[in-house]
DNA sequence: TGAAGTTCTGAAAACGTTTGCAGATAACGT
DNA sequence: ACGTTATCTGCAAACGTTTTCAGAACTTCA
């Protein structure tokens, strides 16, 4: 069903069907009516692909984000993809592997794709990736991390910031020995860290790398594992903070199977506040991104990128909250 | 950058450079390293839009999917993204809110597409949207539930024995009086709903609607308070089957918060076992389903469906497999 | 030497759209 | 009645590919 056989059937040109599904110029009122109910009753929709070809723009924007996306830029995606549909654009999904030959891989999938733009939600380790993305030129906006040596729009809390937060809390409830459960690949694990060092810092208290584990990647099984870890060879531990919801879910496992209560044998803070968080028993307290100002802030900014409106179109450091559930409280006396 | 200029570049004919690229028929092998050098340093990518506009296929599979989907769902299209890739498919996701406006739209999204074929990993409520289905002639797989009424192919377990034996599972530990947190919209909440009435009549136990909960969804949020309102009218429970693990989650926290113990006062069955249900605590007893094999079959059902090959194509029915946890024991006596 | 392959290459059409241009008709003002 | 403008419509080109067809150049073989 093409816009020729919708033509044929009203008795007019492709040119005359073209301007009406798309609202263009004159159409007499008559034809108009004829043309949209025939629309109506095949289901007629331009073939996208043909459409783009000519007009030189898909109206898609990809999003790149890991293959083992977390609950959180589960819901950041929803949210990003919500409001660019506001924009009125489409949104493409690559799911990428932290592998260099998945994410050229994905590379070439975008090229082929012919994208408005691009948003990346999470890092890539590959440079040619970001080296394609400077070179095309696309409108290209990173979203909760930033790399502020390339020239991208950025969306991104101060994890630093979050982390030393989240440290201080322990501090403030009396923690001296306070454990560090960290992740890898992805530049805000450092960024944590080292907000987690400041806030030990400001509070007198030496970093002892024997109470940090440094797990492979976030997920929950690698918090129970890392938890393992730090609970045989770290001792006097009265709290943890986990650069992740996820990393803190597992590490509150271990504690479980090893007959720890927390918080009463142990404080767990975590970061991102995923949804799961007030719906554990207990409640974990964390570090919450603003999720839904940032979603809407991405979508803003690609589309006004695109538009080549770039007044104002700026990177922006969103402001956390720490969030305090019932995963934290004084260590025993 | 064109196969026109790739083409310029390498002084010969586009049909030439689309014949290297596509490796058909003989190019002489001096111009072919021509063409293929040439290729690897501009990083030319055929225009997928052009492509599937002369060949009349796209190489891309839909998958529509809700778009409140949870982990459990999460996982299978990860799965079936992987293998589908594997057949030399792209994947598009389509996330549907359970609204015939926003099933409408996708509708028009899935036309305009042009897609090789359809998986549904879960059911819409317009039936036009279906019908829209059949008409096509599409290929077209339904995973994780089945509309035996209609022509489609399915992928799913037996979801009312799976039911059956989670709430068997809890009869058999000595529970009499077991709560049930149901579902809404889907299939399978009824079809759930079914088995733990017949495990309950198996085992000489009268169906109560006193002790039934049927939340507005599947979230942990709606769990929760389905457990609320279920503690407040319903005394003398010793369990819950939760249709999904989502509803059993939220179920637990509010047991939490009214200060009772999971498995000591209360013990909890979930089903589909979601990656988080092992690291929970206690960890929650629930149904698996096969997503592994699930997501896999669908992937070729998929491919051969849309090569033609329909010998041996044919929905299947997965066993499903009773994970005990932590959460369910035998009731305080 | 010539016929019959075999290997290689390019021109052109096609896919389904949109749009600039030009032509046709209608409406309007004088 | 006539020029001017506003409204309407279709033709044709273009977008980036793939593929059929035909023809050219080279091999092979009698």
């Amino acid at each position: 069903m093409s816009i020729k056989d919708i033509a044929k059937l009203a008795g007019v040109s492709a040119s005359t069907v073209s301007r009406v599904v798309n609202q263009r110029q004159y159409v007499k009122p008559e034809i108009r009516e004829r043309i949209l109910a025939l629309v109506k009753q095949t289901g007629y929709v331009p073939n996208n692909a043909a459409r783009s070809m000519v007009l030189k723009r898909t109206f898609t924007v990809g999003i790149v984000i890991p293959d083992t996306f977390n609950m959180f830029q589960r819901e950041l995606f929803s949210i990003i993809e919500h409001h660019l549909e506001g924009f009125g654009y489409r949104t493409s999904f690559f799911f990428v592997k932290w592998e260099p030959e998945s994410e050229m891989k994905c590379l070439r999938k975008l090229k082929g794709e012919k994208l408005d733009g691009i948003i990346m939600i999470h890092e890539v380790s590959h440079p040619e990736f970001y080296e394609y993305l400077t070179a095309s030129s696309l409108p290209v906006v990173l979203c909760t991390f930033d790399r502020p040596e390339l020239e991208f729009l950025s969306i991104h809390v101060n994890e630093e910031e979050g982390a030393r937060a989240a440290t201080q809390h322990l501090i403030e409830l009396g923690h001296r020995r306070i454990g560090l459960l960290s992740g890898s690949y992805f530049s805000f694990a450092a960024q944590r860290t080292v907000g987690y060092k400041a806030a030990l810092e400001a509070a007198g208290l030496a970093f002892d790398e024997g109470i940090v584990e440094r797990a492979p990647s976030y997920s929950a099984e690698e918090g129970r594992d890392g938890m393992r870890s730090l609970l045989s060879r770290a001792k006097g531990l009265t709290a943890v903070f986990a650069e992740t919801d996820e990393l803190a879910i597992g590490a509150i496992r271990t504690l479980f199977e090893a007959g720890l209560s927390v918080p009463g044998d142990l404080s767990v803070v975590g970061f991102d506040d995923i949804d799961i968080c007030a719906f554990l028993s207990p409640g974990l307290t964390t570090v919450r991104q603003p999720i839904h100002e940032m979603g809407k802030k991405t979508a803003e900014l690609m589309s006004a990128l695109i538009a080549g409106e770039l007044a104002g179109v700026d990177s922006t450091t969103f402001g956390f909250e720490l969030i305090v559930r019932e995963s934290t409280a004084r260590p025993r006396a």
